[in-house]
RNA sequence: GCGGUUGUAGCUCAGUUGGUUAGAGUAGGCGUUUGUGGUGCGCUUGGUCGUGGGUUCGAGUCCCAUCAUCCGCCCCA
């Protein structure tokens, strides 16, 4: 048969083999684990979200990158007018009501709009599900990738930042990953502009002082220009953002810059707060990093927002979060502040496997195959290796009688450590030639020696 | 949404200024005398050269379009 079509993935996502998964599992498992530590409670909710839950919460941007999921049935027919005359904007609301989600925040917060009389609050949540961008896929960046939220709703203590960020630790200490963890405020970059009498140029400020690291302060100042900021604000600006010094430095900076500007102060003292807090906990590869020039994309943070990076991989960032004040008011649902943290795993795993801290992830099989050589030996390991299975000892029967080579070559490529040979002196005796495929060492063990043999292992 | 890169066997790639039946390594299959794998040796399956047009006596090679890919930008995990 001729195949007609090259099999490929949809654009952006990727297919996870025994070995991608073994590692994948691992770093779900550790994430869990401290979720669960800290006493989150794990929720799902659908990969669609009727649109009108999604759009306007991520900006312009974000609203473009939805996945947009078309009507079943025969939606051109039910369209008001000529679907070419209406154009694409006009006509979507028409053929399409339903979407992908993009993060696990909104839906979360839809949730607890929805469930607010059986949720005991402060509700600490855990959530860790694909969520889908259309995206164009790059380095690092797919159409399809897990987040791991934890999110603390309905509490505007800061205890609760504070605990997220020994959450962020906890995980990056048990992974073995040298993390910065770099926190700001909202409030600090509103503070800025607004001292600087520039409070309408909010969002492009934050959207150029973010990209500093990268492209540098000559460009920054140029968007800035571009943006509509006056030179002696370019220059009280510079003055800032190429200051260098210790958290304490900073603080001390801005102290004095402010003044008396209440918004910036008020940010200035969560930040003190926070790191007051944190400073007792003791994770020595998680450095907490107190950055003013941090923005962050999604608009509906408010107050204190983390990024988290890679100290030695610059990957972009691989766990982000911050506090949102207002998400649940969209769905009826006001003065629901809300704090939360998003751990991204594929870059995670990307940044690992570029260190290479993947040493001794087994994949998991089976710990023995049975092979044999007739029917009366194809029964007697079905018996024994279900046997096996009820003390917990991964097993499996090669289904076939074939060559013995075959099967130990079987065993060798899917990483089985015993074979176990069953011929027509083992059906006698009721016992099994064990072979142990590392050192070629093999003995002859009765059913229950088998089965005490492998418990060891 | 914008700019660039690359598309030849399952995978990694070669293919000389367009010239006969398109190559290698690796993976797969069979064998190496039949109750024993990893290395060796021998044989072997597998490609309408991303797709569709065009130029030419002749196209994997040149031109156009299209799709996919990877890398930047925007934005983001």
């Amino acid at each position: 048969m001729k195949v007609i079509q090259k099999p490929t993935n949809a654009r952006g996502t990727r297919d996870f083999g025994p070995k991608e998964m073994a590692i994948r599992s691992y770093v779900f498992a550790t994430i869990k684990r401290h979720f669960e530590a800290f006493g989150f409670q794990s929720i799902e909710t659908p990969a669609m979200e009727n649109l009108s839950v999604l759009t306007g919460k991520y900006g312009d941007e974000g609203d473009q990158l939805l996945f947009k999921i078309i009507n079943s049935g025969d939606y051109l027919s039910k369209v008001n007018g000529d679907p070419l005359a209406l154009g694409s904007k006009s006509l979507l609301p028409q053929i399409s009501e339903k979407g992908l989600r993009y993060d696990l925040t909104v839906p979360f917060a839809r949730f607890v709009a929805m469930n607010r009389n059986d949720i005991a609050f402060p509700f600490r949540r855990s959530q860790i599900q694909p969520v889908w961008r259309a995206d164009r896929p790059q380095k690092g960046r797919y159409r399809e990738f897990y987040q791991c939220d934890a999110d603390i709703i309905g509490s505007d203590s800061l205890v609760n930042e504070v605990e997220l960020i020994a959450l962020f630790q906890a995980i990056f200490n048990s992974l073995n990953l040298r993390t910065n963890l770099i926190i700001n405020s909202r409030k600090i970059l509103a503070g800025i502009v607004d001292k600087l009498g520039a409070t309408d140029l909010f969002v492009a400020f934050a959207v150029s002082i973010d990209k500093l690291d990268k492209i540098g302060w000559d460009a920054v100042a140029l968007e800035l220009a571009s943006n509509g900021f006056q030179s002696n604000q370019i220059e009280a600006l510079k003055k800032l953002f190429n200051f260098e010094g210790s958290n304490l430095d900073k603080i001390e900076l801005l102290t004095e810059f402010f003044a008396d500007n209440a918004l910036g102060n008020e940010g200035l003292s969560e930040i003190k707060s926070v790191l007051r807090l944190s400073d007792l906990n003791g994770y020595d590869n998680a450095n907490l990093v107190f950055d003013f020039k941090l923005a962050r994309g999604l608009s509906y943070y408010t107050g204190l927002i983390y990024e988290g990076k890679s100290v030695d991989v610059p990957f972009g960032s691989i766990a982000g979060g911050g506090r949102y004040d207002n998400l649940t008011a969209a769905f009826g649902l006001p003065n629901m502040s809300g704090v939360g943290i998003s751990f991204g795993i594929e870059r995670i795993i990307d940044v690992m496997r570029e260190l290479d801290l993947f040493p001794d992830i087994q994949i998991s099989a089976s710990q023995i195959l049975f092979t044999y050589f007739d029917e009366a030996g194809q029964a007697l390991a079905i018996n024994i290796s279900n046997q096996l299975r009820k003390a917990n000892i991964p097993s499996e029967v090669y289904p076939d009688i074939v060559k013995i080579k075959k099967s130990f070559e079987f065993a060798d490529k899917k990483g089985i450590p015993f074979v176990g040979v069953i011929g027509e002196q083992e059906i006698k005796d009721r016992s099994v030639s064990v072979k142990d495929m590392k050192n070629g060492e093999q003995r002859v063990l009765s059913i229950s020696q088998l089965i005490e043999y492998m418990a060891t292992i």
